[in-house]
DNA sequence: GATGAATGAGCGTTCATTCAT
DNA sequence: TATGAATGAACGCTCATTCAT
């Protein structure tokens, strides 16, 4: 007899059973900011949550991947509920590059351990041949993609592929956890400033 | 007794000789570029060298830090063997940024073991917070962002911070991992192409 | 996830339940005393435990350590209430020194696995400079040197040094070992008899 | 094709192939001392005899046991030569042990290396049911035992069990160990001293 | 639901020993 | 003799998962 809800299962009791299982995604986020993913075990997951057998995940999740899938969605919902508000309230196409840049890295300096939750699971599973990479990979790129074509055709922007110009901008916007890591200090205004004016220039006409 | 070579040691049989150690450090970037380092074992890469028992490499290696050493200075090695000598023959700074694009995409795709290892490796020590990390991504960094640099002086590039551009470049390039994740069919070369275009604007005056 | 108790933890269960603990300290008495510290593996004991795997062991304790020393206090809190009535009862301190001597050796000859146990954990602590042997020779021998120093107080004893009689008593009794060593059909009750009446010569004025 | 000779064989070779044999019983003996018995392997001792391989070992004793008993045999050869003439020199029974415990307690001090080395291993076997053991420690025990015997026979010393004597003896010397362990400052002669005078009494009549 | 004991495969590493050269 | 590579079993320990209560 298990709870687990499956990817794509829906369920009657899936808002009842949702205080536990976010409880350990939750401990799973901080886990994996803190200790990083290959360090992270039920057993630590299970010991920030506050529970007394790792079972108890078992039973919420139908495994680690299970987990980590969860984990992921949390994560970009989180993102998603901070970002998309400060980019729709931008006036023009140019703004909403900036409050997308912007309000990204402000997401990255506020959340630290949600990103690197985020991106350790990603560097584990892209190296699987796990089939739902490749589509929450497409989900947080295409709406970027979208965006630039949707530029391009206003006039707003100039000629290139949007989709590599997506995955650049995504990476460029990660980049900043290499630059943390050999300067802790640095100051991720005058980096998401920098990259600003940088894109501003790779995307005009 | 024990074939292994510390770090610290010089021994100019380190490349010509040690057949085995060799042997060793190609089927660790086989197993890590097929499975990924997570599940990349000892018992793994035994098995893909042929090897009697795990023992062997812990015999012919310090240990698994050590034989990531390994593995990382073979690929940069073979990389930059490959990227240099196109980059020196570029005319001007323009044309070797191109080259810098281009000879490194090259190697992606006629090398994708090699560098799925090396990120692989990479990522892994970033999050295990390995202080050998900050060394070799200043290393891999530092000439990119020196040659932006002299490019400046020159008056061939425009006004940026170089070492945010060269973090940036990096990214993008690396960003063709995605790229191919989600589809491996993707034509490599129009992805240079584009590339290239990109960071022509982005480092225009 | 983890029934271990660290070494500094207050846990009223830990002698009257775990049932699993004690029988794993049981079976590690066991073959220690039949194979010697040396040959006494986790596979080792958990086979004469009837565990499934040596992982059993790690769930229950913290350690190798760890398991040694609960071993090391069960011993010793088994010969302590098996001694310690019969020294009370003894009149004065001769009689108290004699039945120090008997009792001691009434257990080896009753435990001889337990003691077996206790002396090569102690040879092996020794060894490899545990710092924790220090503290439970001291607390082994104390006893022994304070009721001899009070005997001597009392005018029972003549002049000696309390310390080094104590360590000499002790390796007496341990010689035991030795003797059935060579001859297991030793009759330990004469060792004891001789040994009584060689310390009564030693201490006296 | 071996060079290794038997605990019991004799061969024509034994004093050309001495001098490597010499060499690993030293470097085991060192090692022994130094590290303990548990902490030695075969690669420890080849890395102290400045050999090449641990197969040199191998070649040149049958085996672990093969080399302890070489350094068994050594140790004790060392300890007799250095003790002996001391005792023969002493006048009387009670002159020759007095004789006997401080040059005991001498070798103790000066050699500290093998007589650990002699115990560790002695410690080790015991558990074992090595039939090598039985007879070096009767070879120790014999000479002290007989003695006694002597000293007896004598009129020198009172009634006692000089077998039981002897091993009270031994390890009252070996307790030393302990006393050094507690505090390595221990002046070793002082205990001597302690230990003279309190066999005095214990062998008096 | 919740607990915690149990499972068994797997981990990197060390070891004494063997063997071809 | 001497070398050093190779062997394969064993080591303590961790892991995600299962299961009886």
């Amino acid at each position: 007899m298990r709870a687990n809800s499956g990817s794509g299962e829906q369920d009657s009791r899936t808002f009842t059973e949702n205080a536990r299982r976010a409880q350990i995604v939750r401990a799973a986020i901080e886990t994996i900011g803190e200790l990083g993913y290959a360090r992270t075990s039920f057993a630590q997951i299970a010991k920030r949550a506050g529970l007394s057998s790792t079972g108890m995940i078992s039973y919420h999740f139908q495994g680690k991947d299970d987990l980590m899938d969860a984990v992921t969605a949390a994560v970009l919902s989180t993102a998603t509920g901070y970002m998309l508000p400060k980019i729709d309230e931008a006036a023009d196409h140019h703004a909403k590059l900036r409050a997308f840049i912007e309000s990204n890295l402000d997401f990255v300096q506020e959340h630290p351990a949600e990103i690197n939750a985020l991106l350790d699971i990603g560097h584990h599973r892209q190296a699987t041949e796990n089939p739902s990479v490749q589509s929450w990979y497409q989900d947080a790129l295409s709406p970027i993609a979208n965006r630039l074509r949707e530029g391009q055709r206003d006039g707003a922007f100039g000629e290139f592929d949007p989709w590599i110009m997506a995955i650049t901008l995504r990476q460029a916007i990660d980049g900043i956890h290499f630059q943390l890591a050999v300067d802790p200090e640095t100051d991720v205004d005058a980096y998401a400033r920098e990259l600003v004016a940088m894109f501003a220039r790779a995307t005009s006409k």
